[in-house]
DNA sequence: AGCACGCCGACT
DNA sequence: GTCGGCGTGCTC
């Protein structure tokens, strides 16, 4: 009887595919292993075993597999659980989870090259001017690859040509595969055995009074042998004896010197280590509320307000689950927004410690993977954004989601849309795992399940070392305006208090949720202001490239002279970001250096980091920036805040955007007075009566609570409702609004009332795509999964009708 | 997603 | 008349 496999593709696509394979294979194949295949007419993958078995398909003729890519899974079982709750709860495929979960080291591609066909004799005047450059190219090159094709005959579409080629038998076309992954390896070096004897050494040191360099080259190694026993890289001996590398070339084919290879791990953790800090008083009732809160229920939310010092809590119980030997997975919302929490963490807990995020190389995921898989004492805890929930774990004993409230933390493109706050959770249940959530603004749907009992709830409303909360004050700039108290952007309020400020010698930071110069370009003749031409928005002045860009899709042109519609050369800005505060406070403080922090600024591997080290050292005195400023960071002179405008936070179309708002206007005053000096924050704002604005001043979490809770109740929004958006998206505004209006009308055929929209967004087109969308409201007690069917088989009817066709269609789930 | 097949406009 | 644009359909 025929053996078979159903396996994963890293694909879009609903389905798990069939393979053959021989009964030997059947016998060593397990599911989470990885196999290639060939799918379609050429093209090879990675696919993922999913079920090994012996059911042959009924309609068609499966394929055989090409080979097997493993030894053992790469993939555990609890991994496969979860990544089918995933491509359930979030309504994509498990290839797109696959995708996304795997380093892209794993998945494999294969890449047609192009041989001479050395079967037959060319007769080169059959060949066209394209063909014949790329049979000239072979006839220097053994193979091309289609990017160098593309090169050679200067166009993108270079498949006619080859196919053309392969029909005239001047080429043949293979397909290879490679494994990206490449171990690294380190060359050592020693003196050859030979010489190990006094004598033996001395004479050879007397031959080689004609060559000093590579005396010179051996002297030093002797140095670095009597300085250190660890071995010695040639890496480091070149550096140390300041030669060649040809001069150690020329020992090693000598049999002077010997090179020997390593093969080591990237990720290496060097440095100090410092011990666990004790917890105060407060700290320590937390963390016993946090463990018996434990012994009941899987989830715990640790509300603690800004520099409570949450870390040394989390430390502890990091410490006390690597203690019995389980694995600990600490979310961050940006990895990179968190140098300073990351290098802390190192501190206590040193190379027990792993870093994983995006931004690493394929190869140092890779051996973050393995290592993990494979429960090194290195992979103990592993510190990670919200990929790092991929991860194989083998024993996982505690989860702590950092700044919980995050929304970085839902992926929003590509799918899978998952939460990772939420998928953490559900990856917990599968290791009977605890999780932590911590936060000093929790988000409502958290604290509610705190409220409701379903999370344990701790507490923790006093600062570390009794420093006060900052005191907030707002300011209401329309009556400045009115008494002309405004200097530009800045109120006369805001300004005395950073002189006053920097009269003592403390830094500030002020806010402004949008960078750039000005927002808005505009005529003052005919009042035509120049939008982007793939974009429904208007472009944003960047003074310091004197260009307009637009912040959707990147488009920038210079910045006009003169008016594109009328040719006047009066042209006014609208609104303003960082970089007009920026530049007017500079004017105002022509003493002191402000500097600011934004995606523009921030650009480059080390910029962010750079910024932040310039301000703590304080080489700036004033810090401008967007919403950067509110992740984590940890300043300790920085005695003022000043948020520039509350107004256009408050004013976003979301039902979320009071929360967020008092999210973000909380966490940038928490940057506040961080020592013993009871810190200052000035919000300026047009309307200071607004509910929110006055909760934010008072620190009135609670009150900001119970106010949205209930309007969330009484507009049908989550933790009441859960809430699914489909957008339909095309080219053609007329084809996305007649395929949206079809799919909303079948929509609220079932789901009724329940349906919101269809509806345009604000930005109706980005990249030249239109957008339509329609929100699905489920009311609590309604069978999720029999929603979710509802709203496939919606979507596969609407499929299926062909005027629709080329509009794409994204559904997410619990959308953000 | 890729990739092949097939149908229509704009160029030698 | 061909080249190449992208709409359509399929992949074990």
């Amino acid at each position: 009887m025929p053996y078979f496999i159903d396996v994963i593709l890293p694909i879009p696509l609903d389905k798990e595919f069939t393979y053959g394979i021989n009964k030997n294979e059947a016998a060593y194949l397990q599911p989470g292993m990885r196999v290639a295949v060939q799918f379609g007419k050429s093209k090879v993958y990675t696919a993922l075993v999913a079920k090994v078995h012996q059911n042959p398909p009924l309609v068609y003729e499966a394929k055989e597999i090409e080979h097997i890519l493993d030894e053992t899974p790469i993939i555990t079982s609890e991994q496969l659980k979860l990544w089918s709750w995933i491509a359930q709860y979030y309504m994509c495929t498990k290839g797109e989870v696959m995708r996304a979960a795997l380093p892209s080291a794993f998945l494999l591609e294969s890449e047609t090259i192009i041989l001479k066909n050395d079967q037959t004799v060319i007769d080169e005047s059959i060949l066209k001017d394209d063909e014949f450059l790329i049979y000239e190219a072979l006839q220097h090159q053994s193979l091309l690859r289609i990017q160098e094709v593309m090169n050679i005959v200067s166009k993108k579409n270079v498949l006619p040509v080859i196919k053309r080629l392969i029909d005239k038998e001047v080429i043949v076309v293979q397909e290879e595969i490679y494994e990206q992954y490449k171990p690294k390896i380190v060359r050592y070096i020693k003196l050859h055995q030979d010489f190990y004897k006094e004598e033996a050494l001395r004479s050879l040191l007397d031959t080689m009074t004609r060559a000093p360099k590579q005396r010179e080259v051996l002297m030093q190694l002797f140095t670095l042998q009597a300085t250190t026993v660890k071995p010695i890289k040639v890496e480091e001996l070149t550096k140390q004896s300041n030669s060649s590398s040809a001069v150690i070339r020329t020992l090693i084919d000598k049999g002077i010197l010997l090179e020997y290879f390593v093969q080591t791990d990237r990720i290496n953790f060097e440095g100090e280590k410092n011990a666990i800090k004790e917890l105060n008083k407060y700290q320590n009732k937390a963390f016993d509320e946090i463990n018996d809160s434990f012994s009941e229920k899987e989830v715990c939310l640790l509300h603690g307000v800004t520099s409570s010092g949450k870390t040394e809590i989390y430390v502890q119980l990091i410490e006390k689950t690597i203690q019995n030997g389980r694995q600990v997975l600490y979310l961050l919302p940006e990895i990179a927004l968190t140098t300073q929490l990351i290098s802390r963490l190192q501190e206590y807990f040193g190379e027990k410690l792993t870093v994983y995020h995006s931004k690493y190389s394929v190869n140092e995921r890779v051996e973050a993977w393995n290592n993990v898989k494979n429960r090194k004492a290195k992979a103990q805890i592993v510190i990670g954004a919200r990929s790092a929930i991929f991860l194989p774990f083998v024993d996982l004993g505690l989860i702590i989601v950092d700044e919980e409230h995050e929304s970085t933390f839902k992926q929003y493109d590509p799918a899978p849309r998952y939460h990772a706050r939420d998928t953490a959770i559900v990856l917990a249940g599968l290791f009977s795992a605890k999780v932590l959530l911590g936060s000093a603004t929790p988000s409502i749907e958290t604290y509610y399940n705190a409220k409701q009992g379903k999370y344990g709830l701790v507490e923790l409303m006093r600062r570390f070392g009794d420093v006060l909360m900052p005191e907030i004050n707002l300011v209401d700039i329309k009556t400045k305006y009115k008494k002309k108290q405004m200097t530009g952007h800045f109120s006369d309020t805001l300004l005395e208090s950073i002189q006053d400020s920097l009269k003592e010698g403390e830094q500030i930071i002020l806010f402004q949720n949008r960078r750039g110069y000005s927002p808005v370009v505009e005529c003052n003749t005919c009042g035509h202001s120049p939008q982007c031409p793939n974009c429904d928005v208007s472009l944003t002045y960047h003074s310091f490239r004197n260009q307009l860009r637009c912040h959707y899709c990147g488009h920038h042109i210079a910045m006009l002279q003169q008016c594109m519609a009328c040719h006047s050369t009066e042209i006014s800005t609208k609104g303003f970001g960082t970089e007009q505060i920026e530049n007017e406070l500079q004017k105002l403080l022509p003493d002191h250096i402000v500097g600011r922090m934004d995606q523009d600024t921030t650009r480059g591997k080390h910029g962010y980091e750079k910024i932040i080290s310039r301000f703590e050292n304080g080489e700036i005195d004033v810090l401008v920036g967007t919403q950067m400023l509110s992740k984590g960071l940890d300043f300790r002179n920085v005695s003022l805040v000043g948020i520039m405008n509350a107004d256009n936070l408050l004013n976003f179309p979301d039902f979320r955007a009071h929360e967020r708002s008092f999210q973000l206007m909380q966490q940038v005053s928490g940057r506040a007075g961080r020592t013993k000096k009871q810190g200052k924050v000035l919000i300026q704002t047009y309307n200071p009566f607004h509910q929110i604005l006055q909760q934010v001043s008072v620190n009135d979490y609670g009150g900001m609570y119970k106010d949205q809770i209930e309007e969330r109740q009484q507009y049908k929004y989550p933790p009441f409702y859960r809430i699914i958006k489909i957008t339909a998206k095309h080219k053609d505004y007329n084809k996305v609004n007649d395929a949206m209006n079809w799919l909303a009308k079948s929509l609220i055929n079932v789901f009724k009332d329940n349906v919101l929209g269809p509806e345009f967004p604000p930005i109706s087109r980005i990249r030249n795509q239109y957008h339509k969308n329609v929100l699905i409201k489920i009311p609590q007690g309604q069978s999720l999964i029999k929603t979710k069917e509802v709203i496939h088989k919606i979507n596969n009817s609407f499929k299926s009708i062909k005027e629709f066709s080329g509009v794409r269609i994204i559904i997410n789930v619990d959308n953000y």
